[in-house]
This record gives structure tokens, C-alpha cells and sequence, in this order.
DNA sequence: CTGAAAGCGCTTACAG
DNA sequence: CTGAAAGCGCTTACAG
């Protein structure tokens, strides 16, 4: 005898509900309802009423069931974030987290829940991300994150009115983001350099395009040009693979100083510092290094850092996930035309920057 | 000329809905839901009505509410995780990480959305924490994390049969957990160093009373008794503050090595290492340290570790969130009575147990 | 000031 | 095989 088929309601009393107060109290449903919610709507009971109402939802032990409320309020009060990644999600692990720390701070403070949309988990391609994408719906509005992205089934979005922002700039037109200002924070590491008396330094990139790298590149040329830094030969780009043998040319070629990025992949960062490693230079006593974006915490098991912080910027990651729930929320309401916002990045003094070695 | 009061629902189409499908398709919304439920409930419907369902919804790019779905009695195939936190979430950022990256992997394994739901955000006390885990009947079941836990609302859930499990060991009975074997992995612990040849240690540990702490000091002392530690004194609590004095008293009783553990704050391991560092103990060469859980990773600017991993054990907290999320779907699907497991801990040689100082 | 009605978007017997 | 109806528990105009 299988169990009665619907109720998967606990056996004993059942869960109260507004009708049950209302038969209670003597007044109809929508009048509990109207007692409940207080007087958000600006809708005044008699005391009486509300005093028997009350009482009685007391005496039931009423709770307000969190799914019809919200189904009645034609929102679910649900944001969603999905999260483009390259690889599997372990080894973006930590650029990924601070924005979520972000992000769940100012859903909570705006009283909004947040659904985890894994993207197409290992699938390289577009083509799951179609149908990963779409199930984004389910929420009021979203959050994407990530250096890359399905631009179509993003399009569709768009096209359909369903509210969403990036974390991160992006050039399609029309689309609501919230990013690093990249640019900026990336010249002055230029301009820092320069004033420590470097006139030839490399910027090693990596080779995967994305806005932000496309930012940083252009950052570090107007500002190297600004600051009066060589820019022939400045920029060069790697999988990270081929460092020693770059550095090494470098090194006769009288460059005093190298800039490397921070991607998800972290690696150009991990190359370099590697390369430095074994070809036993001091830093920044042989050569200053920098880099732009915040480095993720080394891996269980990295190799340790130069023996300080890294010298370069500061990401607001967290401020960046923060600030992207609330837009996302006035895209919602209504309120707000697609928007952007470039937020200011913190410059990290390090120690890995110091004046370049005597000429030899 | 204020706009239309009701739709909060951004311009344009946004939302397609089972009715609009239906009109699409020419058919009723009822044989939308029902052709796009599949056969779930054994319904067979023609099959060019079935094509034209699916060409529509297809086009529409079509959703199902979630929050709809679920009032509607059924599942909505999301599965919710609350978090409760002793401190703010920068703080346990880095032990709430590696859990939640398991419950996302087995939650994309097993076809699952994740609902992050957000706590009172500051409340410490569990006024709020009531109306917020209330919440968590949005999904289908839920898992919970933290040290602490508000017991009311989770008893309330218990009664109504709300299907959810615990990322942790509890006292309370009827709750299904999954935990990690702290006892075992702790006096394995005090083995090791007895192996090593120390007699006389101490184990600090926070004054904060947890299932996680409760079980780590039963595994020390049981340990050090049948590992032939001295017991007497064995035991010390500390806020993480006044560890340096504790620690010049340790070295004058003779004590060799020293047991911390770890917890959301870090404060009691934080505390020690940088007393040891203070005093200008060799580590393991005067003292050696042994840490019971997982060094999380140290916040940035933090002092550097001792020159290597701290020895101790990893607790297996990928594992535990993919264990807990297999666990509470069984649970959801009825088939499971309330269910406890205890995942073993990989113990860490590191570099920091050493044999002790000759007898001076 | 309060009640009756409609509706949020979906599921599920129940009739045709 | 498909449609019409009722219902999940609540909110929100709209009438009295």
C-alpha cells in the first residue's frame, strides 16, 4: 500500500494557513493577509480586527509559506549568477570567489536569494552553454561572469527584455556591466615604474583575448608612452610555457623590468615567477616585477611567492559583485536604462618593485 | 503619468509563460504543462501536438517557474544551501569554499540547480535566522552548513518532513549529516607524535563549542592516553590572544609539541604560530605543531607560514559536500530514513612534526 | 474599514 | 488523446 499519493506533508497537524486564521478570526482571508503584511500597503484595520487576527495567527502558530508569497508577488525573489568557465570550476576556484562574496553580501542585504547556475560544466564548446543559458530564466534577473562568453544565447536575452549584467566590461552594445577600470589602474603601474628610474620594461601577456586583457594592454602602452618608457617591443604574449628562454633575452637586451597579468589561468604569472626562479634572480634587485589584477591565492602546493606581495593593483572583486546585484535589482524594477560602470582598482605597493639595477 | 502600476516585469516580452505556449501551439495551457513534464506521469500525448509544444516553447525560449512549480506541489529540481555563519562571510570565506565547490559539482552531476540562501546577513542572534531558513522551502530540499545552528526553525522543518541534511556532524537525533571522522583522525594525531617521541604536549584549542571541536578533543585525548602521551593538562582553551604567555610556560613544563585546531576564525592556530614566531622557536626543531583540520588558506597579508604545510590531516570537504547532496536526493526521493556519515580525514606529514629537542 | 474576486504560473485528477 | 476545472497559499486592486 503505497502512501497517499500527494501530501508529502507530514503526518499530525498540518501547517496553518491564512484560511484557517481567517475561519478563526471571524473575517475573511484577504483581510489576514491584509493584517499580516502590515501596513505595507498603506491599508489601515480596524484594531479589533487586526488584534483578532493576530491572536489567532499566534494561537496557530502561523507561518506565511515563502513560495506562494512569493509566486503572488510576481517575482521570485531569486537572482541567478552563472559562470562561464574555461576550465573546471577548481582552478577559477579563487578569481570566482571573492565576486561571489560580493554578490551574496548585497543579495542578502536586498533580501534576494541567489541560484548557482553551473554553466556547461566541461563542455569547451557553445553549444551547451545554449540551453545552460536558458535556464537562467528562472530567475527575476542574472549575473554573468566570466572572460568569455556565448554571445548568442546572451543576444537572446537581450532581445527578449530579460533584465541581466556582467561582471566585468563588455563591448556589445546595449548590455548593462559593472568592471575593473583596468586602464587606468593598469598606466599607472606604468607610471610607478618609470618613476623608479626603469626606461626599458616588457609587458608579457597572455594570448587569450578577453576585454579585460585588452584593457590592460592598452593601459600599460599609453601609460609606458605617457610615463616616457620605451614602447617598441613592449608587448609580448605567452601561454606561459616559454618564459626562461624570454627572460633570458630580456635580460640582454637591458630590460630592467617585466609586467605580467592575471588571468584566470594565472598562466603568465606562474611562468614568469617560475622562470625568475630558476634563473635565481633577485627581485626586485635584478628585476622588477609587477602585476595587473589581484593574485589569486597560490594553490596548495605552489611553489612560494617572490617573498612578498606582488607589486601592482588591487581588483575590487568583491565590490565589483556588490555593485553589480544592485543594478541588476534596478534593471528589475524597471528602473534604469542598461548602464555601466568602470570601478576604480587599488594600487598594491608590493615588493617587488624597486629601482633597476646599475647599468653594466 | 506614472507607469502601469502592476507589471514590475521589465518592458517588452520577458517571461514566456505555459500560456503563451499554448497559444502559439493552438492547444491548452493544461497539455503544454503536461507535454512538457515528458511522460513523468505516465501521459502520452500525440505526437505532432507533442512537436508543436516543444517547437513553441523552443521558440519562445521558455522556462518554468520555479517558484510556480513548487506551489504546484511538485519538485522543482533545485536544492538549497544555508549557511550560517559565526562571524561575517569574509571570515569563514575560505572554509565555506571547498564545500561549496563539492555541492556544486555533484549538484551539476545529478542535474540539480543550487539555491545559495542568503542568512541574516548580521543578526547573531536567531531572531532573523528564523524567517531566513524558512525560505529554504523554495527548493526541494536543502543542505545546511556552519558551526552553530539556530535550533528552533531547524526543528520546525524537522517536524513538517522537509527533506534536508546537515555538512557536519550533530548531536541533535533524527538529522541526517555528513560529517568528518574528527575522533579517528586526531588521535591518529597524538599517535604520530608519540611515534616521534614526544611525551608531553598540549592541545590548544578555541573556547568555541562545536560538534566539530567536541569530537577533536575526545580523538586527542583518547589518543594521547592509548599512544602513552602524558593526559594531565593535556587540554587548554584560548580565544587566540594570549598565547605567547601560555606558550614560555609550555617550554618551561617541558612541553615538545603543541595540537591546535582549526576553525571558522583561525584564531586559536593564527594565535600560535605567530607566538612561536615571536618567541624565535625552530619549528620542528624546538617545538613541533600539529593542526587538527585543514589550513585554510591565509588571508592576504597574513604573516607567513612556518616555511611549509602544517602536519595534522585534511578534512575531506569537497567530499562532504558531493556525499551530503547524493544524501539529501535520496532523502527527497523518500527512500532514505534519516542517514549519518562520517568521511575519514587524509592525514598531512607537512613539515612541522619533528623528533623532540634533546632533554636540556 | 472589510469582503469577494481575480490572479501569480504551474500540476493534477477528471471528464470528454 | 486533449480540454476544462480546481487548487497550491498568498497578494492586490476593486467594490461595497
Amino acid at each position: 500500500m503505497p502512501p497517499s499519493p500527494k501530501p508529502p506533508r507530514a503526518a499530525g497537524r498540518a501547517k496553518p494557513r491564512q484560511s484557517d486564521i481567517a475561519r478563526a478570526a471571524g473575517v475573511s482571508q484577504a483581510t489576514v493577509s491584509l493584517v499580516l503584511r502590515g501596513a505595507a500597503t498603506g491599508v489601515v484595520l480596524a484594531p479589533e480586527t487586526r488584534r483578532r487576527v493576530l491572536r489567532a495567527a499566534e494561537d496557530l502558530g502561523y507561518v506565511p509559506d515563502p513560495v506562494a508569497t512569493r509566486l503572488a508577488a510576481a517575482r521570485n525573489g531569486m537572482l541567478g549568477l552563472y559562470t562561464f568557465s574555461t576550465t573546471f570550476p577548481t582552478d577559477v576556484a579563487h578569481s570566482y570567489y571573492p565576486v561571489l562574496v560580493g554578490v551574496e553580501e548585497e543579495a542578502a542585504a536586498q533580501g534576494q536569494d541567489l541560484i548557482l547556475f553551473t554553466g556547461a560544466s566541461r563542455a569547451a564548446d557553445d553549444s551547451g552553454d545554449a540551453a545552460a543559458v536558458r535556464r537562467v530564466r528562472a530567475a527575476d534577473g542574472c549575473l554573468f561572469f566570466g572572460r568569455h562568453v556565448p554571445e548568442d544565447p546572451i543576444r537572446r536575452l537581450s532581445e527578449d527584455g530579460f533584465p541581466f549584467v556582467y561582471i566585468g566590461r563588455r563591448e556589445e552594445p546595449g548590455i548593462s556591466y559593472v568592471g575593473a577600470d583596468y586602464v587606468s589602474a593598469s598606466a599607472e603601474v606604468a607610471a610607478r615604474l618609470a618613476a623608479q628610474g626603469h626606461r626599458r620594461v616588457r609587458y608579457l601577456r597572455e594570448n587569450d583575448d578577453a576585454p579585460a586583457s585588452t584593457d590592460r594592454e592598452r593601459g600599460v602602452v599609453e601609460g609606458a608612452r605617457d610615463a616616457g618608457l620605451e614602447t617598441a617591443g613592449l608587448v609580448e604574449r605567452t601561454d606561459g610555457g616559454d618564459v626562461d628562454a624570454r627572460l633570458a633575452r630580456w635580460r640582454g637586451e637591458g630590460v630592467t623590468a617585466v609586467i605580467t597579468e592575471e588571468t584566470d589561468t594565472g598562466a603568465a604569472l606562474s611562468g614568469l615567477t617560475a622562470a625568475v626562479a630558476r634563473a635565481g634572480l633577485a627581485c626586485p634587485g635584478e628585476v622588477s616585477l609587477a602585476l595587473l589584477g589581484t593574485a589569486t591565492a597560490a594553490p596548495a602546493g605552489a611553489a612560494p611567492a617572490l617573498g612578498g606581495e606582488i607589486s601592482g593593483f588591487d581588483v575590487p572583486m568583491r565590490e565589483m559583485g556588490r555593485a553589480a546585484v544592485r543594478l541588476l535589482l534596478d534593471l528589475i524594477e524597471g528602473e534604469a536604462a542598461p548602464r555601466r560602470h568602470l570601478l576604480a582598482c587599488e594600487p598594491v605597493s608590493g615588493a617587488t618593485i624597486g629601482p633597476p639595477a646599475p647599468a653594466n
